[in-house]
DNA sequence: TATTTTTCCTATCAAATTAGTCTGATTTTA
DNA sequence: TAAAATCAGACTAATTTGATAGGAAAAATA
């Protein structure tokens, strides 16, 4: 599994909204392109992708812009990722159930291994939600301040 | 970490070339191509980069060809994937050691996650070996028998 | 109602990656 | 010396990645 640009652009976006999960104003696309250097005209097209599957919701207009639809521990890392960067099995056929197998007995012999690695994966990014995030990356700013403060 | 079309070529001509190790007899490209189904000129470069690294040797001349280095159970099918494929690691930045973080705390915050995913990977194909794999192969080879006897 | 601010939609594009092909040189053995 | 094999490098077509461009549509506000 590789996380490209635009699953990374994806991650940062909706980490932000996150932040703002719960607030009356919604967030315009323009501030979490700023606030996260991601190209805005980019941006906009991963964010159609995150609201057609209902990850985001948007308004129209002056004062617009974006918001979760679910609040941030209901959403899983897993999800995002699935939803840009596609499936996590290593190769295609092994999101097969493991007894069907190809006609290939080589591919059938390593299947077997990449079935695990797809399995181990997930076990990782679908037990992470959004707030888990939130929390991780609140504890980097404290050290981060804090380290600054000593100089 | 996806698996290409070149990964999985580099991994069936090592099984191959495992299931022929130890004997007197070096196998020409032509019969690890026909026999598993890849490209002659395509496995060409492939072999060319495995006995850059250390995998395998070959025999040039009429009644030449390849041959394993090691002996399966010294081979790590983490080596090939790595080898072939490049680094594990989700982003770039996983490499890093645990402490050492970019400028961007929304990445950092990420960044966890990704070191923990390429653990699991690693901790799966770096305790794989090719003799496992063979292994793996004739029991799925007899299964195969057993069922077409059965008919 | 006109203007502005925003999302929404579609087309286009350049660079990189993937999956090869093609041509031919070099080496070795029979 | 002819045949069989590896070795080397250029080339190519298709796909993916990472954008950019232009404008339509909607909504708030003056």
């Amino acid at each position: 599994m590789k996380i490209t640009f635009k699953g990374d652009y994806a991650l940062k976006a909706i980490l932000y909204l996150a932040f703002h999960y719960g607030q009356e104003r919604v967030v315009p696309i323009v501030e979490i392109a700023d606030e996260n250097d991601i190209p805005r005209k980019f941006l906009e097209q991963i964010m159609q992708i995150l609201k057609g599957a209902g990850i985001v919701d948007s308004k129209r207009g002056i004062s617009g812009g974006f918001f979760l639809k679910r609040a941030p521990d209901k959403i899983l890392l897993g999800e995002i990722v699935r939803l840009i960067e596609g499936d996590i099995e290593p190769i295609p056929c092994a999101k097969n159930p493991p007894q069907v197998c190809c006609d290939d007995l080589a591919a059938c012999a390593f299947k077997e291994i990449w079935v695990k690695v797809a399995a181990a994966v997930s076990d990782i990014i679908d037990n992470v939600t959004f707030a888990d995030i939130m929390e991780r990356q609140l504890k980097l700013k404290e050290a981060d301040q804090g380290y600054t403060y000593q100089i």
